[in-house]
DNA sequence: TCTTACCTTTACGTCAACGTCAAGGTTTGG
DNA sequence: CCAAACCTTGACGTTGACGTAAAGGTAAGA
């Protein structure tokens, strides 16, 4: 029964109409997010159909959400992914050698990526904060103005 | 001498160029902003040449934080600045009436704004900050490991 | 086997957010 | 008054991020 194993190994792989329904994509997104190097699919059937595994959903997901709730462009999100991926190269060699100074630099490096990740993301969210900020101190202010009149107009209703 | 006055308000407006210079945007696209309809200049000389004062300048910086910073559109910076532009008219209405039921409509259509406001925002706030703490959470175990190498290196050197 | 639904690549269309001339008017120092 | 520097309004070009239609190949049930 070799039938077996790969009916198991094709259940969990879904194709690209599936994909777009299960992430809120369109499939010509995820061909274009495909197309300028996001991301490409776990493998191809037979007849050159692309097929998807969990994985995939959950970095289309992702970019999905950098897109849409954190407002990056693709580039800035290929360049985030690309460090992800850099980072996960750099472990690898972290793993492979055993030479302390090597591995201060390579940690060096990972060090100065996250620093630069961290600094482009706390622009971002410091300039979200005082807005943020400013909103709910409006909002204060709204309900404290509301909760004045309540007394008024019970009093008049009096 | 009734060209003092005149002379005085004309030394504090600015040309386009000048307002590129001191913003960091281009003459394009501040005509651009204008064309959406995200500013208007505060006047207009003889020649019709377009002259900004110094609120236009701290919107037009406004809108560049906007754009960078923040991520956003411009559709979406204008929804931003109309918000804003609508709760100062909000203002005015509610200072103009004294009738309690009247001022309570208007100080909830006011809530509603800011409401949305918040939680457009909020969206944004807290995809960037799971992703800022995921950054610092690496930071620290590379910091880690970069601290154990220390004396591992010092050790070897003794 | 055949139909129907889904997939492929290729390619042109679109909208936002500008860049880049072109043709002409305005301002200002010499 | 005049030349250089700056401005005006078009209008067409470009790039990113997709939409959409065309011409075919594939998968699965009747």
């Amino acid at each position: 029964m070799p039938d077996a194993s790969l009916a198991t190994s094709t259940r969990t792989l879904l194709r690209i109409n599936e994909v777009a329904v299960e992430t809120g994509l369109t499939t010509r997104t995820i061909r274009y997010y495909e197309e300028v190097g996001l991301l490409a699919p776990a493998a191809r059937s037979d007849g050159d159909y692309r097929l998807y595994d969990a994985s995939d959903l959950d970095r289309l997901q992702f970019i999905r959400d950098l897109r849409d709730d954190a407002g990056f462009s693709l580039s800035q999100i290929r360049q985030l992914l690309e460090d992800e991926a850099a980072r996960g190269r750099n472990r690898e060699r972290l793993r492979a050698t055993t030479d302390p100074i090597e591995r201060r630099r390579y940690l060096g490096e990972a060090e100065e990526r996250v620093l630069r990740q961290i600094a482009l993301l706390d622009a971002k969210a410091a300039r979200l904060a005082t807005m943020i900020e400013d909103a709910h101190a409006r909002l204060t202010r709204i309900r404290g103005h509301l909760i004045e009149l309540e007394g008024v107009v019970t009093e008049a209703a009096r």
